[in-house]
RNA sequence: CGCGGGAUGGAGCAGUCCGGUAGCUCGUCAGGCUCAUAACCUGAAGGUCGUGAGGUUCAAAUCCCACUCCCGCAC
């Protein structure tokens, strides 16, 4: 088929990857170049760098509103467009400007987790499985009629970065087979149920600043949804410490929330959780046993969220 | 020229401000104790302190200059 791919992170690129392989790609959007990376030099996005190396043209245009880009887009006379963490609404115009429409590829079992967020706050609410849904895209915020879905589960250890790993694995899958039956005019577009819709707000960078002062099992499910980005941290002598990883532990306790005991173990509200890999700002990721050879963090002291 | 942290025996760090025997917690090796041990005791090896036959100085890990490589923030 003749497709017009949008995308814009890494998320993205394996869908790009698996729809290049199979399908014309006559144009890929994407979000223009933006300051990054040390010394904010100008970064392409993964699916624009790809792009690039795969000659395909590509467009990034800061917002759809201009009538020349609404006529750019309908021009390209694709066959459909699919659309998978671009960061851009599409008007109405765009959405029904060829025949199949467009199509997105969205990281939960919808109508669970519309939005931003749907991988992290899946995590976060302790979903025991999650996966992809390919949707027909209408007008609101992920409301679109469901074509297909994926699900697996969601593992004891899993962060936001190793579902992103695990889903970008399978769409790509998910995205050629559906397009296949889509050709064949054996998929069924299926309506949203009304029951069970949530909302994945945008992660915020201070989530990661995290409290002692919930049940383990929460913080843990917390702290694997905020890795890699933003991370979970807390502050000892004005000093921010990051969590790498660490798992719940079920023990009896009185003390106050964040007070650190035996084999490094934080007490929680209820609970506890044993820290495993921490990284202090500016030093790398250590295991706990190397980290306290170089870092006093004795037994007794309180991790509190302040400084 | 966005901001900041860092480079010290195999690992993680201190020492750098206020130049002058290179130290800590581990690891390694040898020996001892022990029924035994990742426990304990004793001893040993191992470092041109990131690079520059740079600058200053009687003397530089430490002050000055240039460079390389890592990392965090910001997005």
């Amino acid at each position: 088929m003749k497709t017009v791919f949008m995308g814009t992170p890494d998320f993205a690129l394996a869908a790009l990857k698996a729809l290049h392989s199979k399908h014309d790609v006559v144009c890929v959007y994407t979000q223009p170049p933006r300051p990054s990376g040390r010394g904010h030099k100008l970064t392409p996005s993964p699916v624009h760098q790809y792009a690039l190396e795969n000659n395909i043209p590509v467009r990034c245009p800061a917002t759809f509103k201009p009538q020349e880009e609404k006529d750019a887009f309908r021009n390209l006379q694709a066959d459909v467009a699919i659309v998978a963490a671009y960061g851009l609404l599409l008007p109405k115009a765009c959405l029904n400007a060829f025949r199949y429409g467009c199509i997105n590829i969205h990281g939960s079992l919808l109508p669970r987790w519309r939005g931003a967020a749907p991988i992290q706050r899946a995590i976060m609410a302790g979903d025991q499985e999650t996966g992809i849904t390919l949707m027909q895209m209408d007008a609101g915020m992920d409301t679109g009629d469901m074509l297909m879905k994926q699900k697996f589960p969601i593992e004891k250890k899993d962060t936001a970065g190793s579902v992103f790993e695990k889903m970008a694995r399978l769409s790509g899958n998910v995205l050629l087979s559906g397009l296949d039956l889509l050709e064949k005019g054996e998929l069924l577009p299926e309506k949203q149920p009304q029951e069970g819709i949530t909302y994945a707000a945008k992660i915020a960078k201070e989530e990661g600043l995290i409290s002692f002062d919930m049940p383990a099992a929460e913080l843990d499910c917390k702290i694997r949804a905020l890795l890699p980005w933003p991370g979970a941290w807390f502050y000892y002598k004005g000093e921010r410490i990051s969590v790498l990883e660490a798992e719940p532990v079920e023990i009896e306790h009185s003390n106050q929330p964040g007070t650190l005991c035996k084999e490094m173990i934080v007490s929680c509200k209820t609970g506890g959780l044993k820290l495993k890999i921490l990284r202090r700002d500016g030093k790398k990721a250590l295991p706990v046993e190397e980290f306290l050879r170089g870092f006093d963090l004795p037994e007794g002291t309180l991790l509190n969220a302040a400084i």
